[in-house]
DNA sequence: ATGTGCGATGTAATCGTTTCCACGCGGGGA
DNA sequence: TCCCCGCGTGGAAACGATTACATCGCACAT
């Protein structure tokens, strides 16, 4: 493959001449700078830019590490985070974690070792050796989604709990009051921010959380249908359930599929996170929706000030509540 | 950061001795190679891969450029990639080319730049003057799902033929004789062969496939919506409808639900590429899966048996229809 | 005593860029 | 006439690794 050498020998410069005209600075002769111009499209030469790298000490590539790509929700943010980076003259490469600790270290371990410019993350597990590392070691770093606490690092993210605490009113006055919930690991900050916040909500409608009604998901879908099928071996199954994210919710539709129930006619379903998919569903599914796109900009934006050296705080955006057929119906969502 | 040279002065060695000790060459005594790895240790010295790719001439990653991430069928596939590349000790690097050719063609580009050692891609568009460019380059290049015609490069793919023949049969069956068909963007090849399968499907039950029933789509939801709202505008509208993806198939789903049709009472619906969520919409939809992870697997086997100086060939996998609800009712799928 | 061979290690070139510094040249001011 | 300055350009040193080749002991055979 032809390299900056070879060009100059066919224009007749200097190799520095060459890089000059290639990164635009100015004090090259327009003649010169034409002749090399053709050398390059003569050579089909494209710049090595791992040499550039090497040199320059700037690859201009973000690293973003999200727990499951499986997942629509993290899917979409990855999209909006590409689209960003993109615009702003970054890459990114996607490493995912599969909601696994050592997977995500290994990644983020291996974005590292490329000399990225900047990390995003959603963290899979709070216990990560390799992300407190790489906080410490003064990387450009940034946490959406989901975070790490205790670690000095902005934060992107959507405050859910106001939606939750919709989401239980909204219950409450369908005439539920036997409402379970499916969490997320125990590590997750978000899990325990919508569990904290559908708690609380709970209490403040006078309703009990008994712990045969907290079932310990890990935010994958066959977890759903675990707990799903714990919460209907019970004496007295929960009339409602809130799944802490969309594949958990589609776990549990499996799981009521198997066991012949329906919805909402035998229980009621609601899910964090909004997708196309939950219009669709038999019953369209009442989902808490983030601001997903808008996210991964503003994630994107905190990264490129942190890399470029200007400062970035933290951003909380809010979720909000989209209700559906899956709680039963009501004025609101008959049709 | 601590370079290699660090590490040798705190340990008392030469470069070269440290190199050795970390790419696990023999020769060097043993207590040699502990005072080695103490000193990584200590430092916290991780190896600069650019400066070691730009040396040795190779990266040890892959590029797999596709269509749409946002489609869970390439979602999975980019998983299957991911998975199957990392346990070759491959990373990989994903570029999302949003059926777009001018996207698809800066991340061929854009991963060329990198000098990954060889290039996944299910591509958007024939047209793509950087793929024609890579492929005579003489980069280790395999095509997965979609091809272009005419590049002698390996191609790993399910054929849809055979399940779109099953998906005729059984819509004939079900007493359906105005089917329409929505396509992917013409130059697609995997469009093509679905819609030529569908045709002469027809043609062996006697029926016709008129221009007015086959609607031009990109594989986009948006598309999804406009031909089918064409096709209900028609005097005599489809009494089923095929859509050659999944996200077509959304689309159609929604429109349907803006005109007040209902599925499969008003139209029938099928999709090609099936996913999870099919079997909990309503009605659950009648696919055709595309074994996508052997489809990955395959693809990463073929791609690094070039890289590594082997020969590869294409693979052909099948696809098989699984029929749901969305088609009518029959003694398979009553339930 | 000397040569031989081998195991362990060091020296330095190299990969493809960027960039600091020096150089030659021509024009303008003293 | 001489000096200085600025413009355009080239030479060469980095960046951080790998690796061919040289070197150095040392044991052993002769």
């Amino acid at each position: 493959m032809a390299g900056i050498k070879d060009v100059a020998a066919h224009a007749g410069v200097s190799v520095a001449t060459v890089s000059r005209v290639l990164n635009g600075h100015s004090g090259v002769r327009d003649e010169t700078r034409t002749r090399v111009l053709e050398a390059v499209a003569e050579l089909r030469y494209r710049p090595n830019t791992l040499a550039r790298s090497l040199r320059t000490d700037q690859t201009r590539t973000l690293g973003l590490v999200i727990s499951d790509v499986l997942n629509p929700f993290f899917t979409e943010l990855a999209r909006a985070v590409e689209d960003a980076a993109r615009s702003r003259g970054y890459s990114v490469i996607i490493g995912n974690a599969d909601e696994q600790l050592t997977l995500q270290d290994h990644h983020v371990r291996t974005l590292l070792d490329r000399r990225i410019d900047g990390l995003l993350v959603s963290p899979a597990d709070g216990q990560s050796l390799a992300l407190r590392e790489a906080a410490v070691s003064g990387i450009p770093m940034v946490f959406v989604d989901r975070w790490i606490e205790g670690l000095d690092v902005p934060l992107v993210r959507a405050d859910g709990r106001s939606a939750v605490r919709s989401l239980v009113a909204h219950l409450y006055a369908l005439g539920h009051r036997r409402l379970a919930i499916i969490t997320g690991p125990v590590a997750s900050t978000t899990s325990n921010e919508r569990v904290h916040a559908f708690r609380s909500a709970l209490r403040e409608h006078g309703l009990p959380l008994p712990a045969a009604y907290i079932g310990q998901g890990d935010f994958q879908t066959a977890s759903g249908r675990r707990v799903a099928g714990d919460f209907f071996a019970l004496p007295e199954p929960p009339d409602a359930v809130f799944a802490t994210d969309n594949l958990m919710a589609l776990g549990v539709m499996e799981q009521l599929r198997m066991l012949g129930l329906r919805v909402p006619d035998d229980v009621s379903l609601a899910a964090f996170d909004d997708i196309p998919w939950f219009l669709h569903t038999d019953p369209p599914i009442t989902a808490i929706a983030q601001p997903t796109q808008e996210l991964g900009h503003r994630a994107v934006a905190a990264l490129t000030d942190l890399v470029e050296g200007r400062s970035a705080g933290s951003v909380t955006l809010s979720a909000h509540l989209i209700a559906r057929r899956s709680c039963g119906e009501d004025e609101r969502t008959r049709r």
